[in-house]
DNA sequence: GCCGTTTTCGGCCCGACTGTTTTCAGTCG
């Protein structure tokens, strides 16, 4: 059973216990435990069943056992037996924002709604509004709600970093270029690089703070707008993407920049931990119980340190320790884009590229990088893209006349070899020793059998002529799930064999994600930062990759093209 | 339900907004 399918039963349990009016600290337990579990690299179902689950933050005896139940039977008996008396219906309307656990239960008791159909035929007959405390906006908000669930059945997809950045830059840009703006920065999870990000969170400090937010929302790319007031203001783009935009004085600008950074879960911990020293924090300052006063930090450097902090990078805040480390001034030193020297994936035409070996030499070139491999796919590859080994030979000569040439790049010869389900891979072992890199990707007959996907990557891994996995998991972010694989045996393979394991920067892909990414390097596999680019200007999808690498808490020694090229 | 340089019991982050009410509960991020 997968970390994703344990959280998503443990949040389920949440909202059964708190449809069922459970202490809020109760149904907060199981909510954080389920994030916990989404962010584990290590397989859950095996610690629960060899005893060592209780060593995750915030999971203790009542959770290991409700936990082991699920792995070992499919379902957890509490929750079986709260499905029993909460219609399941109740679990989906739940889902209607502005419809809380409280509110569904009235509806229930007082209305006998038992799902979303009954609970359009009680708004349609103006019942909800004779509740005491509710009335017909709150009616009308159900019924759009109810269409929302009706459009969208798995709730709302949250857009890929790139589908969201390019947007967030440019308003950003929009606000800085306003006179009356003093500074503004993008917040929230496009801040913090996140796969995927719900809407754009904008911080602007400015001493007419009404008249920059109706500024901004006279933007080219602004669709509707809420009122320009002195806290800011609320837009959609043209594109449909939610746009918050926060103006503040400029004295307060940290605390708002900070708190709308987040993670949720980040600042949570940050304010608890902060309420043990007599410190409680809030996007409005630093309140000290000793002297009754508030303090204001003009900068999120000076809120970290005042509570102890090291100051942490926007990646960091996830709450995966990096409070802990923080404190300790052990944060690491993460990688930046200037330190990659080399790419070590890529496609031209000879496969499905669009560009010709010159013309992505010459892209690469102006990166200012040392090396590029061509690393087009193999024979088995299909699609008309493929590679016959003849023709792989001549490319090899191709290359090293290219380098023979006064060129500032080194262009190594390459290939993505397909990774055949019986683990082995395409060419002749003489071919692959003369490649001057060779990475093994899996491209078809993904199998829904853990164990066959593993063994099949392991021998490839085992594989002396092969250098690097690529895209390792084969996900496509919001578009197809990984296959199923056991990444505990993956990085110990890899580690054994000093095979080295991509993260493809691909914003579709960001495989390895920033968890497994974490977990391998911290096992000692050689990591490498690679764009997958079929044309010159995907060399730049490099900035995704750098993102999740960040996110991985990984340092530049951890990756192996942040040096010259080795072999 | 979890957890412990105040605690094995009694705490557990903070404030804004909304819609409904005349002071607040519920919801959200």
């Amino acid at each position: 059973m997968t970390n994703a399918r344990i959280a998503e039963a443990l949040e389920e349990l949440a909202v059964l216990y708190q449809l069922d009016g459970a202490d809020q600290y109760r149904v907060l337990a199981y909510t954080n435990s389920a994030r916990t579990i989404k962010n584990e690299g290590r397989t859950v179902e095996e610690m629960a069943r060899n005893g060592t689950i209780t060593e995750l933050p915030g999971i203790g005896k009542t959770l290991e056992e409700k936990i082991v139940a699920l792995v070992e039977t499919g379902e957890i008996p509490a929750a079986a037996k709260l499905k029993e008396r909460i219609p399941v219906g109740l679990l989906e309307i739940s889902r209607i924002p502005g419809l809380g656990p409280k509110t569904v239960r009235r509806l229930h008791d007082e209305l006998d709604v038992n799902g979303p159909e009954d609970l359009r035929a009680a708004a349609e007959a103006q019942k909800v509004r004779e509740l005491k405390g509710l009335g017909p906006k709150v009616e009308e908000k159900i019924l759009a709600g109810l269409d929302r669930l009706d459009a969208e059945p798995e709730g709302p997809t949250r857009l890929r970093l790139d589908e969201i950045l390019p947007t967030a830059e440019e308003l950003a840009a929009a606000l800085r270029a306003e006179s009356s703006c003093d500074r503004a920065e993008i917040a929230g999870s496009v801040r913090r690089l996140a796969e995927t990000c719900h809407d754009i969170d904008l911080i602007a400090a400015s001493d007419s703070r009404k008249e920059l937010a109706a500024a901004i929302a006279e933007h080219e790319l602004v669709a509707e707008h809420g009122n320009p007031n002195e806290t800011g203001i609320r837009l959609t783009t043209n594109s449909g993407i939610g746009v918050d935009v926060r103006i503040v004085e400029p004295g307060a600008f940290g605390h708002l920049l900070q708190h709308f950074t987040g993670s949720g879960p980040h600042n949570a911990e940050l304010r608890e931990r902060a309420v043990a020293q007599g410190l409680h924090v809030s996007e409005n300052g630093i309140k000290d119980d000793e002297t009754g006063e508030t303090e204001f930090f003009a900068t999120e450097e000076e809120i970290y340190e005042r509570l102890g902090y090291q100051y942490i990078p926007p990646e960091l805040r996830e709450d995966r320790g990096e409070l802990d480390a923080a404190a300790r001034g052990e944060l690491p030193e993460l990688i930046e884009r200037g330190q990659i020297k080399g790419d070590l994936h890529s496609h031209t035409t000879l496969s499905d590229g669009v560009a010709s070996l010159d013309e992505m030499a010459a892209a690469a070139e102006a990166l200012g990088y040392e090396y590029l491999a061509i690393t087009d796919h193999s024979e088995s590859h299909g699609f008309g893209n493929h590679v016959e080994a003849d023709r792989l030979w001549q490319r090899i000569e191709e290359i090293a006349e290219l380098n023979n040439e006064d060129r500032k790049i080194r262009l190594l010869s390459g290939s993505e070899v397909n990774i055949h389900p019986n683990g082995s891979v395409d060419y002749e072992d003489d071919l692959l020793e003369t490649l001057d890199w060779v990475i093994a990707s899996i491209h078809t007959a993904f199998s829904d059998d853990a164990k066959k996907n593993t063994d099949r990557m392991i021998t490839a891994i085992e594989n002396p002529l092969v250098d690097c996995i690529g895209h390792p998991t084969g996900r496509l972010i919001n578009q197809r799930d990984p296959y199923p694989l056991d990444m505990e045996r993956v990085i110990a393979a890899a580690v054994e064999n000093d095979t080295l394991i991509e993260i493809n920067s691909n914003p579709r892909r960001r495989d390895l994600n920033e968890i497994h990414a974490r977990m391998a390097a911290e096992a000692g596999v050689g990591i490498v930062i690679n764009t997958d680019a079929h044309r010159p200007e995907s060399l730049d999808f490099i900035e995704y990759g750098i993102a999740t690498a960040r996110r991985a808490w990984l340092t530049a020694d951890q990756v192996r093209n942040t040096g010259p090229w080795w072999k």
